[in-house]
RNA sequence: GGGCCUGUAGCCUAGCCUGGAAGGGCGUCUGGCUUCUAACCAGAAGAUCCAGGGUUCGAAUCCCUGCAGGCCCGCCA
């Protein structure tokens, strides 16, 4: 992506250093993204040596500077010198830029990226503290989609183990056919399964013999519960569907057994130096790894000779770079340890590594969430509680939206507000859930965007003429200037959020930018002015970049709201 | 005990990688809908950037030491 700016910038920052040494001044630091101006020159540093106080240097480089053309004006404040580029004689090539199709999008690269989000067991439905999954590693596949990366998405379900195991015991001893929805009418069998599994020895014994099975390989034992987890998973499909969320493949850890893959991990694990055994158990010594302590055995059998959810884990990599240039796995915090000593096994038998992204917790005001102590928030109670809510503001507002216009716009403000709340915060920061930040409308908010987006929509409606005369301002309002700077950082935004895996960095953008249009259609009239034909070239690349700034997070843009 | 992460106005949050003017939002207070939709806009008040030390002309940012919170440390998953 060519950047106008950033070559002026370049370019100006130059001649800026020249004209520093013409003078036999020290070479100052130049800041490329002030509060004010487009470059700033930092002048604390001469002053020690030039004997002379900071705003003075920034006053008389200021004058020095000034006869340069590409400089619209220089405001000295407290020893920064702000430089405002003219923007007005690169606004053709600009506005050619920004209303390109591509504007944003990173260039086709060749490169498939497969994304493993969600994989929750399957026992019961999702709630807000499983939902950061779904909504990170859905942004950040738009978001790799978006930079030009071929993107898979996968849930990995772990249909062998002891939760699984239990479910399928409890759907078999404990049959439930209440509770609407399946996976809060199976939760029940898995919440009764796991109270035997606690009190009841036979029912432990059951459902380990039902594990070893399936470790084994036991065909009919996997069947079993495979088919268990999958009944549960319809249910938690439903709700992240509605979220707008749905994982391309699903990879059941069962099949890494019956397909012989962790066996061959194995061998290639015990061909290491660092293998060793104990009383039959194999594991690595990381001592050397620089793991010390309680970690430092890696087991990967058991001394019944089965594998471990890692040994498996290591299968499951292998298999997915068969299939992948480029693994990304979004996890919880939890799970940090064990992704370092996933990619020592692997780097230990020469295969190729994932990247991973962790999150925080989320808790709420009572404490961390817990099932048993009933305290927790459903994905689906939420979304339903934010879709209503936002249908009620519709209905204050909009008397003429009505029947289905009006179901499907509180879907996409109330799903889309959820959306935006959670992905706003940078993932490794944990946070209380509160209902009311959840569901903010204002400020910063994907309502707040979406309204943005719906008057920029609206303004287009309101133009007439068609063959404007092409005219472009000899002076920029300053809410001009604001909204175009702001449109021009859209792709390196965007770059950041994908390359540094910070998808908030979305969020804040689209803020900005939105609070700056919202200045602009304020300041700046559009319909039927002198200025129509350039205005409007704004409001059209305001829009598509809110819109698309939006679909990376997955959110629907309306026209109208 | 060890490891990883977090700590920024009453509340939420950006900035930390790459040192240079503490940015948003909620809430509070004041003002603005006969003029392209007020889920908006303007203005005000509100910050010892967890604490202490170090490096630097300059530290929220880098380094050290603490403190507080989260997460992890099984031949479980």
């Amino acid at each position: 992506m060519t950047d106008i700016i950033e070559k002026a910038r370049s370019k100006l920052k130059e001649i800026i250093i020249e004209e520093l040494s013409k003078l036999n001044w020290p070479e100052l630091p130049i800041n490329s993204d002030p509060p004010e101006g487009d470059l700033s020159v930092i002048c604390f540093p001469a002053a020690k040596e030039m004997k002379k106080a900071p705003e003075e240097i920034a006053t008389e480089l200021a004058e020095h500077l000034l006869k340069e053309t590409s400089i619209k004006e220089i405001e000295t404040v407290n020893g920064y010198c702000n430089i405002t580029i003219n923007w007005i004689e690169l606004m053709p090539e600009i506005l050619d830029e920004i209303s390109t199709e591509n504007f944003g999008r990173g260039e086709k690269k060749n490169k498939e990226i497969l994304i493993e989000h969600t994989s929750a067991n399957a026992t019961g439905p999702l709630h807000i503290g499983r939902a950061r999954n779904p909504i990170i590693g859905d942004t950040m596949a738009r978001l790799f989609d978006f930079s030009g990366y071929q993107v898979k998405t996968e849930y990995y379900v772990n249909d062998i183990g002891r939760q699984a195991c239990t479910l399928a015991y409890g759907i078999e001893n404990h049959p439930n056919e209440e509770g609407g929805k399946i996976d809060y009418q199976l939760v029940e069998c898995y919440k009764k399964g796991t109270a035997d599994l606690e009190e009841n020895e036979k029912a432990k014994k059951e459902i380990y013999d039902l594990m070893e099975e399936c470790e084994g390989g036991v065909e009919e034992s996997l069947t079993r519960v495979n088919g268990a987890s999958k009944k549960v998973l319809e249910g938690m499909k439903i709700s992240l569907d509605r979220l707008g969320v749905t994982p391309e493949i699903f990879t059941y850890e069962s099949e890494l057994i019956t397909s012989g893959a962790v066996q061959r991990v194995v061998t290639l694990l015990q061909k290491s130096s660092l293998c060793n055994e104990e009383e039959g158990a194999l594991y690595l010594d990381l001592e050397e790894k620089g793991i010390a302590g309680r970690n430092q055995k890696f087991f990967f059998t058991r001394k019944n000779g089965l594998s471990l959810y890692t040994t498996r884990d290591v299968a499951y990599h292998m298999n997915k770079f068969e299939r992948c240039d480029e693994a990304l796995n979004i996890l919880g915090e939890d799970h940090k340890l064990q992704g370092k000593l996933l990619t020592i096994a692997l780097q230990e038998i020469s295969q190729p590594v994932p990247k991973s992204m962790f999150y925080s917790f989320v808790s709420l005001p009572g404490g961390k969430m817990s099932t048993r102590a009933g305290r927790v928030v459903y994905l689906d109670e939420m979304m339903d509680e934010a879709v209503l809510l936002a249908k009620r503001e519709i209905e204050k507002r909009r008397k003429d939206i009505v029947g289905k216009s009006l179901e499907e716009l509180s879907e996409k403000i109330g799903i889309g507000a959820i959306r935006y709340n959670i992905i706003r915060i940078q993932s490794d920061k944990g946070f209380k859930f509160k209902w009311e930040e959840a569901l903010n409308f204002e400020g910063d908010s994907a309502p707040f965007v979406m309204y943005s987006h719906a008057r920029a929509a609206s303004i287009l409606k309101k133009i007439k003429r068609e063959n404007n005369e092409v005219v472009i301002p000899k002076e920029l309002h300053l809410s001009e200037l604001k909204l175009i700077r702001t449109l021009m950082k859209f792709p390196s935004i965007v770059t950041e959020a994908t390359e540094r895996m910070k998808p908030h960095k979305i969020p804040y953008y689209l803020q900005t930018l939105s609070s700056n249009f919202n200045k602009f259609y304020r300041d700046c009239p559009v319909v039927e002015t002198e200025y129509e034909w350039f205005r409007k070239e704004l409001v059209i690349s305001t829009k598509k970049v809110l819109f698309e700034g939006l679909e990376i997070l997955g959110i629907e843009a309306p026209e109208t709201m």
